[in-house]
DNA sequence: ATGTGC
């Protein structure tokens, strides 16, 4: 992206000057130079798009780890005000609905798991579901699915899987209201009855980590973590099931908005109000899509539990939290002074509550939520905290991982997977996957550099850096 | 992201 075009505001956010004849709201980006820089130019294009749509409320804001996506880019953020004819759309929340990271702390060392890491990767590898299509160990009917897609997390504790303090660490308590499973489609559902409890492919991944270094020792103590210690992250979504919600919902919002006559300057950003009936529809069902990747993210705690169950006799394993990354949820936001419900779109960012958030697990509230910027497999990821200044500078938002600084096409053009899996083997870094492709294309070289992302993060004002994490054992999608 | 796809 050529910086000259915007104005720099300070040393990581800049604004898009309007043109004397543009209709569009304000486009704010956050990042360093050398970040936006390297963004593609598609990403300036796809904010200012949204930044022209109805009811949005605020900047149009883009994360200092976007980079291209369907409409919206990843890393966008966008609040709209449902009374003020805001819209909702598909392409700004993502095909893979709530798609996010479920973060579990244990109490192991990394000198007590070190002798057994080539058991781990091969236990972990053959109890957790990974790759395109996997099916699970679970064979849903259309009505239990109803169910897991109305009750989330809750969903899954009450067929056994996993443990009922789980539940607070969990975005909404693990149960998105408001979910409608019969605004989801046949298709959506047959494709998602034998999927639950299953990783997925691409950036998706299960990860053993080490607790390399505290940032924030007070933040770090209220979520139990110390240097040293073993973490867990699981990256996943809401698999079939959120990418035909998406499909499907693409088409009907496009037609409907056609019908409306809302114009729009890009098809991908098709859009209707929140308040007409495709709108609450839409919502209906992202937000059963949301309680599938928030089940799906507790079975597969369940799973990480058994194994480490058996590996590691007495350990402990509970969850720090879980944070969605695609998502459009209705919240409060104090807007030039005044208290408004909003609804936030978050695609490929994170929901960062600063500190006294009421929506906060009582163990968090003083320091606020828990973010988890995912890395790829060979850098390392961070465990950051929501900010007093997240609501103001971003409706209560950060990044959410590295970003992509490479197509997948590219990464796949300049390495193969065993040169990437032999090289993070000598790195300590042991690697489980079906898809030497999939391994390829998600080579560490192929994004961001996540430090870099971490820190910007940070000093945009977006959330605070508590921890950085280290990879020892990566099960890949 | 995805029973990878105009």
């Amino acid at each position: 992206m050529n910086i000259q075009q915007l104005e720099q505001i300070n040393a990581y956010s800049w604004r898009l000057p309007r043109l004397f004849d543009e209709k569009r709201s304000e486009v704010l980006l956050y990042g360093s130079e050398v970040l936006l820089e390297t963004m593609d130019d598609k990403v300036l294009e796809q904010i200012r798009n949204v930044a022209m749509l109805p009811g949005l409320v605020g900047p149009a804001m883009t994360m200092p780890d976007a980079h291209w996506g369907y409409g919206f880019p990843i890393g966008g953020v966008a609040a709209f005000d449902a009374e003020q004819g805001g819209i909702i759309s598909a392409g700004g929340v993502g095909f893979d609905i709530s798609c996010g990271i479920r973060c579990l702390r244990t109490n192991l060392r990394v000198h007590e798991i070190e002798d057994d890491l080539e058991n781990l990767a091969d236990l972990l590898y053959a109890r957790i579901p990974a790759g395109l299509g996997t099916t699970g160990d679970l064979r849903l009917t259309v009505p239990e699915l109803d169910e897991v897609l109305r009750k989330g997390a809750k969903w899954a504790l009450k067929q056994g899987y996993g443990l009922p303090e789980d539940l607070a660490f969990i975005e909404e308590g693990g149960c998105m209201e408001n979910a409608e499973p019969d605004f989801v489609s046949d298709l959506a559902k047959k494709r998602q009855l034998g999927e639950m409890g299953t990783l997925g492919s691409g950036n998706h991944y299960l990860e053993v980590q080490v607790v390399e270094k505290i940032y924030d020792e007070e933040a770090a103590r209220a979520f139990g973590i110390s240097e040293g210690q073993i973490l867990i992250s699981i990256h996943c979504g809401s698999r079939g099931l959120g990418h035909q919600i998406g499909s499907d919902y693409m088409v009907i919002l496009a037609k409907e908005a056609r019908r409306l006559g809302i114009t729009i300057p890009d098809r991908e950003l098709a859009c209707v109000p929140i308040l007409s009936d495709a709108g609450q529809r839409y919502i209906g069902a992202m937000n059963a899509g949301i309680n599938c990747a928030l089940a799906n993210r507790q079975i597969l705690t369940h799973l990480t539990r058994e194994v480490f169950g058996i590996l590691f006799t007495g350990s402990s394993v509970d969850t720090l939290y879980d944070v969605s990354h695609n998502t459009c949820k209705k919240e409060r936001h104090i807007v030039d002074g005044k208290a408004r419900d909003l609804w936030v779109h978050r695609k490929g960012a994170t929901r960062a509550f600063g500190p006294g958030h009421r929506q906060l697990p009582p163990e968090y509230r003083s320091v606020g939520q828990p973010v988890i910027i995912g890395g790829s497999m060979g850098t390392g990821s961070y465990i950051l905290a929501g900010s007093d200044t997240s609501e103001a500078r971003s409706f209560a938002s950060a990044s959410h991982g590295a970003g992509r600084a490479m197509s997948r096409h590219q990464a796949k053009k300049r390495w193969s997977g065993r040169e990437v899996l032999d090289r993070l083997k000598g790195e300590g870094i042991l690697i489980r996957s079906d898809s030497m492709r999939g391994i390829s294309e998600e080579a560490p070289e192929a994004y961001k550099d996540v430090d870099e992302v971490a820190k910007v993060t940070e000093e945009a004002g977006l959330a605070r850096r508590v921890a950085f994490l280290s990879p020892k054992v990566c099960i890949k999608g």
